[in-house]
DNA sequence: CCAAAAGTGTTGGTTTTACACCCATGG
DNA sequence: CCATGGGTGTAAAACCAACACTTTTGG
C-alpha cells in the first residue's frame, strides 16, 4: 500500500507522475426530433477522424467548474445554460498518448446558439443522438452516463428551462419531454400536470404558424435550477 | 484561450504543472440513532487536530474505481459494501500545499466492520452526523454532497442492504430509512411498501432480545444494487 | 370547406396517507 | 401481570392513466 489517509499528503506537492487533468463538455440541445450533442472531428492521432467532446486541460488556477465554463464559451455563446458535473473518468489506458483524468460536465443550451468557428477550422457540429458518427476514446460512455444523469434529472428539477427559448408553446414543452424521456405523453395530462406545478405562465402572446389555431405562448416563472418532482 | 479541443491535447502528456489526484472515502455506516461517518485525525500541517475522510493519491496505474477500493479496503474489512463515485473537487486553494483534485467516493458498510488499525496509528473513529468534530480541508462541503446523493439514492434503490446485516428485522430495516431520510414513517405503511416489492423475504428464524414478541428475521432477495422505486 | 394543430374534462383504478389495537415474550 | 416492542387492516384522499371532441386558423 502507498500509505493511506490524507494526512500524508507530501508537504510540497510533487511534479512528477502525476495524470493530466482534461474537462470534457457534452453539450445538448434541442433538434426537431431528437437531442443533439455537439462534437469535435480529431484530425491527429490517435482517433483521426473520429469525433469527440469539446474539451481541454484545466488550467493551473482554475477551478473544475471555470475550467468548463470557459470550455463552453470557447464553443458556444451561452446564455441560460444549465450546467452540472457529470463524472470523472479516470481509467489508466482511457487516451493512449498518457495517463489523462477526464472530468465530464454536461451542459443544456438553447437550440439557436450558433457554434462558434473553431479558433482553428476544427469542425464542429450538432449531431442526434439518433446518428451519431464514430466517437474516439471513452466517449460513447461518457455519453451514456450523460443521458442517463439528464433523463432522471429532468423528472424531478425544471432544467428544461435552458433548452427551450423565452417564450415557447405547451406544445414545444412537452416535445422536449417526449424526446429526451423517449416516450409519448398524454397532452391533456401534460398540461394539467404543468399547469398544477406553476413552472410556467402565459405571456399573453399568441403564435400562429400555419392554418390551424395559434398557440398560447409561454414563459418560466424561474430560470435558476430547482428541485420540483415532475414525473 | 488556451486552445480549446481534446484534439490539442500534447502528443506525450507533459510533465508539470499538473495537479495532484487524490481519492476521499466518505465512509458511512449505521448507529443507533444516527449515520456514523468514518474520519482520521490529522497530526501535521495544515488542519492538524482536525478530522478528515481517509484517502490518498492515485496510484499511476490504478483505475479511480480501484484507487477507491484500495483505500476502503486500508481503513476497513469489507463485506457487500456499496462504493460509488460522488463528486470530483477541484477548487485551486482547497489544499494550501499545492494543487490537489480530490474525487470523492462514497461507500455504505455494515456497521461491524472493524477499523483496520492504521498502518501508523492514525487515529481513526466513527463519528455520529449529529456530532462531528471539526472537518478538515473543503470536506464538510464534500459530506454535504454525499449525504444528499446518499438520501436520495436511497429512495430509488436498494442499497440499503450494504447498511444492514445478512439477516435483519423489518423494524431495523425501517430505522434505517428513518435515520438517512430523517423522518419517522408509519409502520403498517412501511411493511406494506416493503412486502409489496419483494425486496426482502424472511429467513424463518425469529429473533428474540428483551420482553417482548420476538422479530421475524428477513434477508435480502439479492443483494445487487439495483433501481426500485421505494418512496 | 378542408386540413392542421390547439385546446379542454371526466372516469376508474391505483397509490398514498392516516390511524389503533392485539400479540408474544421476559422478568 | 406488566411493560415492551412486534405485528396487522381499513377507509378517505390524492394521484395517475386512459380516453375524443371542439376551436381557430390559413389556404
Amino acid at each position: 500500500m502507498t500509505g493511506a489517509g490524507i494526512e500524508q499528503r507530501p508537504t510540497q506537492v510533487q511534479r512528477h507522475h502525476y495524470p493530466a487533468i482534461a474537462v470534457d463538455m457534452i453539450i445538448l440541445t434541442m433538434g426537431e426530433n431528437d437531442l443533439m450533442v455537439l462534437l469535435i472531428q480529431r484530425r491527429g492521432e490517435p482517433f483521426a477522424g473520429h469525433w469527440a467532446f469539446p474539451g481541454g486541460f484545466v488550467d493551473p488556477a482554475e477551478s473544475l467548474d471555470e475550467a468548463a465554463a470557459r470550455e463552453l464559451r470557447e464553443e458556444t455563446t451561452v446564455s441560460d445554460v444549465y450546467l452540472e458535473q457529470l463524472y470523472t473518468f479516470g481509467e489508466p489506458t482511457r487516451d493512449p498518448r498518457g495517463r489523462v483524468i477526464s472530468v465530464a460536465y454536461f451542459a443544456l443550451v438553447r437550440q439557436p446558439l450558433a457554434v462558434v468557428g473553431g479558433d482553428d477550422a476544427t469542425d464542429a457540429r450538432w449531431f442526434p443522438l439518433s446518428a451519431l458518427p464514430a466517437l474516439a476514446f471513452d466517449h460513447a460512455t461518457i455519453l451514456d452516463y450523460a443521458l442517463a444523469r439528464v433523463r432522471k434529472k429532468i423528472e424531478y428539477t425544471n432544467i428544461v428551462y435552458s433548452l427551450l427559448p423565452e417564450t415557447f408553446t405547451l406544445t414545444e414543452l412537452q416535445r422536449v419531454y417526449e424526446v429526451i424521456l423517449g416516450r409519448r405523453i398524454d397532452k391533456r395530462n401534460f398540461r394539467k400536470k404543468i399547469s398544477s406545478l406553476d413552472l410556467v405562465a402565459p405571456t399573453g402572446e399568441l403564435r400562429r404558424d400555419g392554418a390551424h389555431r395559434p398557440a398560447k405562448l409561454y414563459h418560466f416563472r424561474s430560470r435558476e435550477p430547482r428541485i420540483v418532482e415532475i414525473f
